[in-house]
DNA sequence: GTATGCTTGTTGAATAATAGACACATATGA
DNA sequence: TCATATGTGTCTATTATTCAACAAGCATAC
C-alpha cells in the first residue's frame, strides 16, 4: 500500500467515499448503482473501476479500512493503569471518527452494518475492558457482560448523537465528556481513580 | 471560450477561487500570494500557472466572468412590461449570485472590490431602470438619482445579509422578496402593477 | 418475441494535474 | 557581510482522470 498517496487518489477516494455515504443514508446497499455515486461524487463512471471492483468490493475495503484504523489506535494504548489510558484512546478514536464522519454515521444508522458494529465492540471488550475487569475485580461474567454493554452501547449513542448534530463540539471535549461518563459508571464497582 | 470544460477543470477552479475568496476574507489582494492559494485550495502550485498568470491576473479574471455572465443575464430580459420583467430577471441574478457564494460574499466585503460592485450598479441603472423611469415618468434627474441608487443600494444590502446568513432561504424566495421591495417603493411615484 | 431503456464492465487516446526540481528574487536577522 | 528562509515562475517526466464509445446483460412494457 502506497501510504504516499496522490492529491488527486485522495480527492477522488474522499469524493466517492462520500458520495457513497449519501446514497447510503437514503437505501440500502444492493440498491446503490455504480452510475449514481460516479454521478453523486461528480467523477466519470471509469475513475470508479481504476479503484473498486464494484460496489461490494467499496463497501467492503471501506470497512476494513476504518477498521484497521481502529484496531491501530486500540494496540497503541497500552493499559497500563486505567486513569492515564482512557482520555488518550478516547481522543484518538474521537479523531477517527470525526475525520470519517459521513461514513461512521451511516454504518451506525439503520442502513448501517450491525455486523460491523459488532466487530468493533468485540475489538472493545476483548483489548481495551480486561484490564478494567481486573482493576474492579468483577467475577461474575454476567455481571461483567452488562456493565461492558452498558458502557460501549451508551458511547456509541453518544456517537451518534454527536455525528447527528453536525459534530458542534471538538474532538477532546467529546472525549472529556465520554471518559467522565465512563468513570462514574465504573464507581458502581468502585473507584478507577 | 470552450463552454464545455472538463471536469477536472471545473473543480481545481472552483477549488482555487473559494481558496482565494477565502483569503481574501481575511486580508486584502496583495498579501495573497500564490502559494497560499494553492495550499488552501489543496493543488500543486503549478498547476495555478495553468489556469493564471499571478494572484491579479486570476483576480481579474473572476471578475471579469462574473461581470459577463450578469450582463448576459441582463441582456436576456428585455424589459417589455415591467410586470414581468422584475420577477425572471431577479431570479436568475439571485441564482447566479449563489452560485457565485463565496466570491460574492467577499466582493462585497471590506477586502472586496467597490469599483466593481459600481459597475454592476451602472449596467442596472442603464439597462434595467430606463424603463422603469418612463413607466413612471420620472422627469426630475436628482430625483431619479436618489429612487434609483435606494432601490439598488437597499438590494445589495439584502443579498449581503442572505450571504451572510448562510443563504438559507432559495434564491426564489429571495426574488420575490426582492420584488415585493422594489415594487413597494415604486408606488411612492405611482403603480407598477 | 422484440423493442426500448438503463446499468455494467472495459477499452483507447487525450489531457489535466502531479511531484520534484531548478535558478532567481527578496527579505530578515546574526 | 553572509546565511537562512521564503515566494516566484518555469520545466520535465509521470500518472490519474477524463470523455466517448462499445458490447453485453437485464428488466419492463408493448
Amino acid at each position: 500500500m502506497p501510504r504516499n498517496e496522490d492529491r488527486r487518489v485522495k480527492r477522488t477516494k474522499k469524493a466517492m467515499t462520500e458520495a457513497f455515504a449519501k446514497l447510503l443514508l437514503e437505501k440500502p446497499l444492493n440498491n446503490i448503482s455504480v452510475r449514481e455515486i460516479a454521478e453523486t461524487a461528480d467523477i466519470n463512471r471509469g475513475t470508479f473501476y481504476l479503484h473498486y471492483r464494484d460496489v461490494y468490493d467499496m463497501a467492503e475495503h471501506l470497512q476494513n479500512e476504518i477498521f484497521d484504523k481502529f484496531n491501530e489506535i486500540v494496540d497503541n494504548h497500552e493499559p497500563k493503569n486505567s486513569s492515564d489510558y482512557l482520555f488518550p484512546l478516547l481522543a484518538e478514536l474521537f479523531n477517527l471518527l470525526s475525520e470519517n464522519a459521513a461514513l461512521a454515521k451511516v454504518l451506525i444508522s439503520k442502513n448501517g452494518d450491525a455486523v460491523f458494529v459488532d466487530k468493533l465492540k468485540q475489538v472493545i471488550r476483548e483489548k481495551c475492558f480486561v484490564n478494567i475487569r481486573e482493576e474492579l475485580n468483577i467475577k461474575n461474567d454476567d455481571e461483567f457482560d452488562y456493565f461492558y454493554n452498558y458502557i460501549v452501547s451508551g458511547c456509541i449513542g453518544i456517537c451518534s448523537a454527536w455525528l447527528n448534530n453536525g459534530m458542534r463540539e471538538e474532538p477532546k471535549e467529546m472525549a472529556l465528556l465520554a471518559e467522565r461518563l465512563i468513570k462514574n459508571s465504573a464507581l458502581t464497582y468502585g473507584d478507577l481513580d
